[in-house]
DNA sequence: GTCAGTGCAAACTTTTTGCAACTAC
DNA sequence: GTAGTTGCAAAAAGTTTGCACTGAC
């Protein structure tokens, strides 16, 4: 499905929610769904609002964003996530499922697929609880971290076999 | 191992990580490691904060709790989650691995065991990336939500009924 | 004695809220 | 017309920071 046929189609589901649950249908809320489609990744608030400060149309004030944000979750149409310290979001639609993998040093996140472990989960029985969706956070060292702390173990051993001469 | 033991053990892990990074061993710090482990379950930084003032002798303050915590995540005593809007904590060392289900309704949090599922994330190779712990969270509703959805909304329909007689 | 650690308050960041103005219905 | 939405600014909530004081080493 190529960009356009995804807008349009999120779109159009967004619209089916806003009718379902009597909310209006404002070009602020779909302006907000084209940009956050037009996002490939993560993004917080203040990156969606920088990006969107760009329309001369649509600009929108922080506080709408959260609102529509809160409806596009419910919609199933935008995930949130909290990794580090604000909160972060992605689309959802026509979305391969994937695994996110967060560096404990650098703070980068990076995603991965893997089908085994996403059925291991999606078949899992879970106790007095029906699943929606999930999150599966890896936390570790990157392997740029992980080469970073090496080298610097070595010049720190270097440096001490040289005082010990 | 019962839960003096364990106290005793995290002290002195806690002890050698001080030692290792060159931090000094105060009172504050093991009083707060002590506090932590006397909780089950999640907490957050305010719960803590709460359960030390009623303590004459080692009130902390808010900033310390911060400051050691980060201590305590890197020693590997305590692990840290986002669920919500603040940050909810838990005590790691000798508690079993287990998994989070968090009700989009009501925000509850429960715990779940899952051997398979564990077994098939820690066997999992991660591209490029060296695990150190791992998250996984379910979202969904729980069962006393569902049972509530499901209540409102034949009373829904039911007035429907009435309203076209 | 020194400097890491602490408490306190202020600052900062992110998110929520109250209210007047606006507009989709 | 009216009630749901928006923008703005203020407030709230959570976390970090600066600084003087304290106490572990």
């Amino acid at each position: 499905m190529d960009s356009q046929n995804v807008k349009d189609t999120v779109r159009q589901i967004f619209t089916e929610y806003l009718n379902a649950n009597g909310h209006r249908k404002t070009p602020e809320r779909y302006a907000i769904l084209d940009t956050i489609y037009s996002i490939d990744g993560h993004f917080d608030i203040d990156t969606l609002y920088s990006l969107m400060a760009d329309h001369e149309k649509f600009r929108v004030s922080r506080a709408t964003l959260y609102n529509t944000i809160i409806l596009l979750i419910n919609a199933r149409l935008v995930i949130k996530h909290q990794f580090g310290n604000s909160s972060q979001y992605e689309k959802s639609y026509n979305r391969d499922t994937h695994h996110h993998q967060i560096c404990t040093q650098c703070g980068r996140v990076t995603e991965f697929q893997n089908e085994e472990l996403q059925h291991a989960i999606e078949n899992t029985k879970f106790p007095r609880f029906t699943l929606s969706h999930y999150s599966l956070y890896i936390y570790g060292l990157c392997s740029k971290c992980e080469r970073q702390n090496k080298r610097k173990l070595k010049e720190k051993q270097n440096n001490l076999n040289k005082k010990e001469k």
